[in-house]
DNA sequence: CGTTGGCTAGCGGGAATCGGCCAGGGCCGC
DNA sequence: GCGGCCCTGGCCGATTCCCGCTAGCCAACG
C-alpha cells in the first residue's frame, strides 16, 4: 500500500537534510551541500521536491530529528529500511546498539558482530551508513579514540559528539 | 501461506522427471537421471521423495505434462516462477510465445527481445531454462535448421519436436 | 625506562575489471 | 554445402584495488 518513495526535507545544524522513506520506512539520509565556493551539481539533482500526501513515518522522522538536535531525543524510533550486503546490515545494527554520549572503536564493532579481525571491513560499512544520525555512524572512532572519518566531513561528526557529550553532561 | 518448496515426480518417454514448485508456482523441472552405465552421484541427492499435503499447483503440471505427452496437450497453463535474470527471464517469456509444433532461430528470439545481435547470448539463456517442456526451449533451433543443444541431450530434443509434428500432422 | 609518534605489514568486504565460456551467425574460401 | 574466422553479448568466477583499521616495532624523547 505503499510502494512509492517519499521525500521530505529539514533543516539541520548541520546544513539541510533530504529524508527519503521507502514502502512506509526510512531509507536514507542525504546531507544537501549547497556551499557557495566549490560548486556542486548534483545538489539540484536531488530534487528537493516533497512528496505530498501521507507521510507518516518522514514527519516522524523530521521531528525526532529536530528533537536531537535541540537535546531532547537520545534514541531514534522510527521504521528503518537501509539497502544493504548482509555484511553492511550487521554492521549497522551493532551501530544502534552504541548508547548515545560514547563511542567505540571499529574494532570493537568487529568483534561485537563475530569477526575480530575484520575491524578495517567495519569501517568501510561503516563509511556507506545511508542513515546518519539516525544509526550513529559518528559514535565509531579509531582504536586511539580518532575521529578518522566521515561522510559529512570530520567536523560534523566532531559536533554531533559534542552535542552528545554536552547533553549527557547537563543532565549530570 | 505456501512458502515451502515442494516437489514430485513424474514418469515420462523421456526419463522421469522431478517437478519443484515455490510459493504455489512451478520454478523447476530436472531430469532425474539413473543411466547404468556412467555413475551419476546427484540422481539420489535430488532427493526424490514426494512432499505431501496439498501440492495443487504440483498435480496440475503433472496433469498437463501427461496430457501432453498424450498428444492431448499443445499449450501449458500453470502459474511459473523460474529464477533467472532480467535478461534470462526475457528469453525464457519469448519461447513461450513460440507456437507448439514450429521452430525458431535464436536469433529470431534474440530479434524479438529487441537485441538482435544478441543472438549467442540467446543461446546461453535458452540453455539455463529450469523449466525445459514447459518452457519450450526446445523449440529453438540455429538459423540453419540444426538442432544445436539441449540440457536433456540433442536426442531428448529431437523426440519432443517429433512428438509435436506427428500430433499437428494427424490432426492435420 | 614509560610514553608518544611514525611506520609497516596484514586484514577483510565489496565494487570494478578482466578473461573465459558458449545451445549463434554472418562471411569467405574450398 | 562445409569448415574456418571472428565478432557479439551475457554471465560467472577470479583478480585487483580501494579503503573511515590495527597490532607490532622501533626510535626519539623526558
Amino acid at each position: 500500500m505503499d510502494h512509492t518513495v517519499r521525500r521530505a526535507t529539514l533543516s539541520t545544524p548541520l546544513g539541510d537534510l533530504l529524508l527519503i522513506a521507502r514502502e512506509g520506512a526510512l531509507a536514507e539520509i542525504d546531507l544537501m551541500e549547497a556551499t557557495p565556493g566549490r560548486s556542486r551539481i548534483d545538489a539540484s539533482a536531488k530534487s528537493a521536491a516533497e512528496t505530498p500526501g501521507r507521510q507518516n513515518e518522514l514527519a516522524e522522522a523530521r521531528r525526532q530529528l529536530e528533537a536531537y538536535f535541540a537535546g531532547r531525543l537520545r534514541s531514534f524510533d522510527v521504521p528503518l529500511s537501509p539497502r544493504g550486503t548482509p555484511f553492511q546490515l550487521q554492521v549497522w545494527d551493532a551501530l544502534r546498539a552504541i548508547p548515545y554520549g560514547t563511542t567505540v572503536s571499529y574494532a570493537e564493532i568487529a568483534r561485537r558482530i563475530g569477526r575480530p579481525s575484520a575491524a578495517r571491513a567495519v569501517g568501510r560499512a561503516v563509511g556507506q551508513n545511508p542513515l546518519a544520525i539516525v544509526v550513529p555512524c559518528h559514535r565509531v572512532v579509531g582504536a586511539s579514540g580518532a575521529l578518522t572519518g566521515f561522510a559529512w566531513g570530520i567536523e560534523r561528526k566532531r559536533r554531533l559528539l559534542e552535542l552528545e557529550a554536552t547533553v549527557v553532561q547537563t543532565e549530570h
